[in-house]
DNA sequence: GCAAAACGGCACCGACCGGTACCGTTTTCG
DNA sequence: CGAAAACGGTACCGGTCGGTGCCGTTTTGC
């Protein structure tokens, strides 16, 4: 557990949140469990959305990150990315996606959570061309947004089946459409 | 409206809780909205849970005949499926899938409404299995399971873009997948 | 070493949560 | 027509929600 109790206060919401959903866990719960006192809560994050949204923030880096890593340490090829979800689908605590949980659970899409989970997914979809143009497709745009759908599909599906099974699943339906575009384009 | 209590907190359950979450609606909401006295709704539901799994149960049947008749009106081939997920994601009110969205909320997979929530889905891939086995593809099983991810991923997708456009991107790797079926079957 | 900042503990606030009990009225149906 | 069932309204319950204010203690940094 991290010494300051900013740093505690982070993890542990974000383990609770992540585990119970946002709505379920009341700042009573993270205080109990931080060991934080309620007045150093507010003295950090003035209310609870704050805090909501420093730690998605931070999950963000954190697991944009881990994929980068994780792609990178698999081949760096664009299927490489179901192989790191296919890791993470496995864990036993594995509960979704927290953003797309948070849009979920914050239906307002004004509301600065659900904003903050938004961006995660375009920074993802950059993140997926990125890797696409790397491949050097014909379409890298388009192909990175079928290849966010079946992340999401994925992730879902996972949540739902409780096995590892749709991140292959999805790694199946990606290189058919890698074969697809690489034979419409003659690259590959 | 319908005449009967029980029928009116029915709709008015489904509709508040698919628009604003199952959390974020108390009951004191649907008393007010459905003009139900307590007594009432605590005469057909023991509790809260009994009242979503309820709307839960009624929302399953209605949205997978509402799918099959959309199919069959709209030429009855599996990628219809797409083009019936198009005209919901148009709607404005529009939520992405109630199912999904009560797995995301209600965490623990032993609760009444997590179960119903993943019992609708396996129905629907049934669904989807009998849809392929009717276009005779070469593997119904397997062909189900990837339109199945393809779907929740086009919803979860539709539900952040808040455009119908997922649904036409997940319809085109669809046909990707029945044309790479047709072509390593010979068939189609 | 000392001032200042960060901290944990506690009491308290109004509002709302799901749920119970009892009331008199309306509707249904034999 | 009359009994029984279904109903809406209200007061109330203990518990929890997010949030504020004040206290004395510990830790930090100059």
């Amino acid at each position: 557990m991290p010494v300051k109790a900013r740093d505690r206060l982070l993890a542990t919401a974000e383990e609770l949140f992540y585990a119970e959903g946002i709505r379920a866990v009341g700042i009573e719960r993270i205080l109990a469990e931080s060991g934080v006192g309620r007045a150093s809560l507010y003295r950090h994050f003035p209310s609870k959305d704050d805090l909501v949204v420093a730690v998605l923030e931070a999950r963000d880096r954190r697991w944009r990150a881990w994929l980068a890593e994780r792609v990178e340490a698999l081949g760096g090829g664009p299927s490489a990315v179901f192989d790191a979800l296919a890791e993470r689908f496995a864990r036993n605590d594995f509960r979704g996606c927290a953003f797309i949980n948070t849009m979920v659970e914050s239906a307002d899409p004004d509301g600065s959570a659900h904003r903050v989970a938004a961006d995660h997914k375009e920074r993802v979809v950059a993140y997926l061309e990125q890797l696409l143009t790397a491949a050097r497709v014909s379409e890298p745009d388009l192909l990175a947004r079928e290849f966010a759908l079946l992340v999401d599909g994925a992730i879902v599906t996972a949540l739902r089946e409780r096995t590892p099974a749709p991140a292959v699943r999805a790694r199946r339906i990606a290189q058919a459409l890698l074969a697809a575009d690489g034979a419409g384009a003659g690259n590959g």
